[in-house]
DNA sequence: CACCGTCAAGTCGCA
DNA sequence: TGCGACTTGACGGTG
């Protein structure tokens, strides 16, 4: 018989490919995304919740969706969560509206880009939802938001690796009655909801030793939260690696991959409170003894602390920074020159993939508050769009915002303001896709 | 056009 | 007993 000679190195290339197939962490954000113009949900108050009004909500965010759906793909992000406000009043003004049938056309080009694209997507159901309330009328309305939910995730035409994240609820005093009561009410839940759900820690009442013990008795998979945990830790002495493991097992027998809530603490916040932005230097620590793991990052900046996780975690070419560098460009200016020209100097090597250093600079700057001086001359820069361009009235107004800005009596959010509005109206899309005027 | 109170959900902790 | 925090940005009315 007749071996074909395997080296060293096509091992290797096997191997990373094998791993491509079999081992690929996604990383995500949840809802909504910085500077993806175009990418806003709508909503509205109950008190103008009409029909007419739902519908127009609807197909707005819809297309709004499908946006941030084209630019997870294009960015490579392939782990994201769909926002609950999708749908405004989904489970109750507009519970009786046919969304599904009205906007089949839309809700399957979503779902077939999800799928195409082999993203992951999920929906969460928030802290108001409590499925073992002792109030039964607030159990049932929680059943009919998990139907909502599911719903969304089923006119798009989306499997049951798509998932639902769901808290315990709450303990009304006796905690473990409160977990029998949720093993009772997921055992009636729609089959559809429960081939979905997924529990959560949560940051006060139920721990993540709670939530296994409910998987443990009911069979649903567990998501694990890290800052939750911190902050309402099931024992202080275990480490997050432990629960990861043990609710890694929950996972098996079920369709989907494992995922964890990955967030961290604002230091000048209530404990539990999302970070600004995820620092990347811990997050790399975190997430290198992880394996095979998804995760989602719970984080203000959203979309941008993905985009860095995900450039630190693979190569993607220098390319890739030079894009995030020419969004984060005045930001940086604006704030820190020096770390600006650290930045043009580090991406010079074209052979280089310096991620993990531009990203340290870019949060260096980003910490530091701008001066008058700094912000004017990133202004001014950004102002070199437009000066050829603006009308009279559009100079006048970006002259006197400037020069109160200068004199102290006016904010740089108004000097922004006003050159976002030029942006937005000559579709400077160089601009409107950077995070300056997001960040 | 900038500002800010209000919204929508339910539980829990603290006066 | 009742109210504020939690969460979230955007709505929508006011000046």
């Amino acid at each position: 018989m007749h071996h074909p000679k395997i080296s060293g190195r096509n091992l290797s290339c096997i191997f990373t490919l094998l791993m491509m197939c079999y081992y690929s962490q996604m990383i995500g954000y949840a809802c909504l995304a910085l500077g993806v113009p175009g990418s806003n949900l709508k909503t509205t108050i109950l008190k103008h919740a009409t029909q007419e009004r739902l519908y127009a909500l609807i197909g707005l965010n819809l297309a709004a969706l499908e946006v941030l759906l084209d630019y997870n793909i294009k960015n490579g992000i392939r782990l994201f969560r769909i926002s609950s406000d999708l749908i405004p009043f989904g489970s109750s003004a507009a519970k009786s509206l046919p969304w599904r049938t009205h906007f089949a056309e839309a809700l399957g080009q979503i779902g077939g880009k999800i799928r195409s694209s082999g993203m992951r997507v999920s929906m969460h159901p928030g802290q108001y939802t409590v499925l073992n309330a002792l109030d039964p009328e607030v159990a049932k309305s929680a059943v009919l938001d998990l139907d909502y939910h599911c719903q969304v995730l089923d006119a798009m035409g989306l499997g049951p690796e798509h998932k639902l994240i769901l808290h315990l609820g709450g303990a009304y005093g006796d905690s473990d009655a409160a977990k029998a009561r949720f093993v009772s009410r997921w055992r009636d839940l729609n089959p559809a909801v429960q081939n979905r759900l997924v529990i959560e820690n949560d940051d006060r009442i139920f721990t993540i030793r709670d939530v296994l013990d409910v998987s443990l008795r009911a069979g649903i998979p567990v998501v694990f939260d890290n800052l939750h945990n911190a902050v309402n830790p099931a024992n202080p002495c275990q480490a997050d690696l432990d629960w990861i493991r043990e609710a890694a097992g929950t996972w098996k027998g079920y369709v989907g991959r494992q995922k964890i809530h990955y967030s961290q603490q604002d230091p000048g916040k209530r404990p539990g409170a999302h970070s600004p932005t995820i620092r990347v230097g811990p997050f790399l620590q975190y997430q290198e003894a992880l394996g095979d793991v998804d995760i989602m990052l719970e984080v203000k900046d959203k979309n941008l602390s993905a985009i860095k996780c995900i450039n630190c975690t693979s190569n993607r070419g220098i390319a890739a920074l030079e894009v995030e560098w020419s969004r984060y460009k005045y930001a940086i200016l604006e704030r820190d020159a020096n770390a600006y020209q650290a930045i043009r100097r580090l991406l010079k090597d074209k052979e280089a993939y310096p991620a993990l250093e531009m990203y340290q600079l870019v949060e260096q700057a980003l910490d530091k508050e701008p001066t008058a001086g700094s912000a004017a001359n990133a202004a001014q820069h950004v102002w070199g769009y437009f000066k050829d361009r603006a009308d009279k009235a559009e100079k006048r107004r970006w002259e006197a915002a400037m020069r109160r800005y200068q004199e102290g009596s006016g904010r740089l959010s108004a000097v922004k303001g006003v050159l976002q509005r030029l942006s937005m109206k000559y579709g400077e899309n160089y601009l409107n896709s950077g995070y300056y005027f997001a960040l």
